[in-house]
RNA sequence: CGCGGGGUGGAGAAGUGGCAUCUCGCCUGGCUCAUAACCAGGAGAUCGCGGGUUCAAGUCCCGCCCCCGCAA
């Protein structure tokens, strides 16, 4: 069943092109889709196009990008008219005047239990502390960064996840709510409940830097670390002047060896880490080279065995 | 034209002008309480592609393709 009310879908990230790609696929048709524009990246310092310009200009629906609004509003717009919009991961926070252009508000999609995990990284923040269940809820947006009142929540268990994986759950997730929620919310159905504020936690943002490892920590936070930090800035130390990246690991039950120290036993690549645990590295890559195995890595390098890393 | 690393037997690496090397894997034989088993022998490479310099090019020069790191 087609949503009654014209709506715009606001996303930049792959997060936010897998939910507009749930939309679609539900039969949902947003009337404008908006997208930022990033500054010239990548290796060729090309501007780049979002996942969900790329998803919306296939789906040939109308689009536009934006930089920001601090001066003015696409006419598209304005033009439009719609009633309520979606937003996920738009990485721009939407001025009061924005908002006041839908009726029925923005609808928000925060991948976390909200009050907790408010800010740029809940999903990477819940597998660091180990949470055992995260979710998504649903707000309607006001002008405090994830802090309007609550439409829907559900909740999603944690197994062994990495970010990656973790993402695509919730965006699933998120699809199957809005398809369930939207309509009883357009029908004046739902009551938004205001949020515990005392309760709320909040999240900062990632940099490179994030990911560096430091062997005198517990082996479980380094592997904590790797999956939340997967597929960016992931695990990674230096080891002879370039950065080594730690793509799959696990919590060995090896004790006894040094923080930092590197050995081969039993078939497996060690690290000693803090509080006499040990990291099994299964799958690493150097800078400049393909993910290898790590019995690959070592025929190539004997030298790393025997070797310290950083701590 | 943002900066940088790389492409060498099946895998991973060394190799700055002069016989194609190392580790792993594979094959054959031997040894047998070794434990990343060991010993001996063996197969397997148009050194990413195209051109150039040179008596001689994996190596130097020019062009191209592909992979990756930084940075955003």
């Amino acid at each position: 069943m087609v949503w009654s009310e014209k709506f715009v879908f606001f996303g930049s990230h792959d997060f936010s092109r897998r939910i507009l790609a749930g939309l679609l696929a539900g039969g949902q048709q947003p009337a404008l889709v908006i997208s930022t524009i990033s500054k010239p990246s990548g290796r060729k310092k090309i501007i780049e196009p979002t996942p969900v310009e790329v998803l919306a200009k296939n789906a040939q629906l109308p689009f536009v990008s934006i930089k920001s609004f601090k001066q003015s509003y696409p006419q598209e717009l304005t033009q439009i008219q719609a009633n309520f919009a979606i937003l996920a991961a738009f990485n721009r926070l939407l001025p009061k005047s924005l908002l006041q252009l839908f009726p029925l508000g923005v609808i928000n999609v925060h991948p976390s239990l909200l009050p907790l995990y408010r800010g740029p990284s809940p999903i990477q923040q819940a597998i660091l502390d180990e949470q055992a269940v995260t979710g998504v809820t649903l707000i309607i947006l006001d002008e405090e960064m994830d802090h309007g009142p609550i439409i829907a929540q559900e909740q999603l268990s944690l197994n062994y996840d990495d970010a990656l994986t973790l993402f695509i759950r919730t965006a699933d997730l998120a699809v199957n709510m809005l398809k369930l929620i939207v309509p009883d919310y357009l029908a004046g159905k739902i009551k938004p409940q205001i949020q515990d504020h005392s309760r709320a936690t909040y999240t900062s943002l990632i940099t490179k830097k994030s990911g560096q490892a430091d062997f005198s920590w517990p082996a479980k936070k380094l592997d904590n670390m790797r999956r939340a930090y997967t597929p960016w800035p992931g695990l990674w130390t230096t080891w002879q002047g370039s950065i080594l990246k730690f793509i799959k690991t696990t919590v060995s039950t090896e004790k006894n060896i040094k923080p930092g120290q590197v050995i081969w036993l039993n078939n497996s690549l060690l690290i000693g880490c803090g509080q006499n645990t040990a990291l099994q590295i299964i799958e690493l890559q150097q800078a400049g080279g393909r993910p290898q195995t790590a019995k690959d890595f070592i025929n190539g390098h004997r030298s790393f065995l025997r070797t310290s890393l950083p701590s």
